[in-house]
DNA sequence: CAGTATCCGTATCGATACTG
DNA sequence: CAGTATCGATACGGATACTG
């Protein structure tokens, strides 16, 4: 935790992070466990169903999450894969500081 | 570590965090103690002083970075304030998370 | 329910040239 | 050295309406 630690390469989670409302979905999905598509409209004020599927499907292209589909039931659901999971750490001390510095 | 344990508000480093090259500026920042303009521009690939410039200002706005000017050497430096600094450890995770999925 | 289609404004960023 | 000025491309995201 020291300012004087080696950082490296951050690249591929500010590929992810780095995209508006992206953080702020991956909370839910953290907490959650499962997550429906029209859940999360209601949940994330202000995001429209156009940018909220483009951040599913980055995120699904990228394995961070997947989709599980249920045909008969006309309803999906998304979970959050190993590598999903493994953001948790980084979303905690985002809200840490995030909280810290409200 | 457990992907149940409640994250909660994100935003105030995902405004930070969020803008293209930040990531990587700060990087420079958490190893060098105290870096300059040009060192930046040549350490980081494909900048441009314009966004540069940029982003040293958006950070010193938030109070992330200070700049300390030595007019009579006609250069001056950047250096983490303390805010600054409690976010090295959002990048070592962006860190780990970036090296093991790469 | 879970999206897609369309259209369009703007914010963001790059390139380049120039300055105190 | 440490920036600013100008201009222009485009990627991004919002609004809205529509569909399997």
């Amino acid at each position: 935790m020291t300012a004087t630690e080696t950082i490296g390469c951050v690249k591929a989670a500010t590929k992810i992070l780095g995209d508006k409302w992206t953080p702020q979905l991956l909370r839910f999905f953290v907490n959650e466990e499962s997550v429906r598509f029209c859940q999360i409209q209601d949940l994330v004020e202000g995001i429209n169903p156009r940018t909220l599927s483009a951040r599913l499907d980055a995120l699904e292209a990228e394995g961070i999450i997947e989709k599980v589909t249920a045909p008969e039931k006309s309803r999906c659901e998304y979970r959050l894969t190993k590598k999903g999971k493994e953001l948790t750490p980084i979303l905690r001390d985002m809200q840490n500081w995030s909280e810290q510095y409200a």
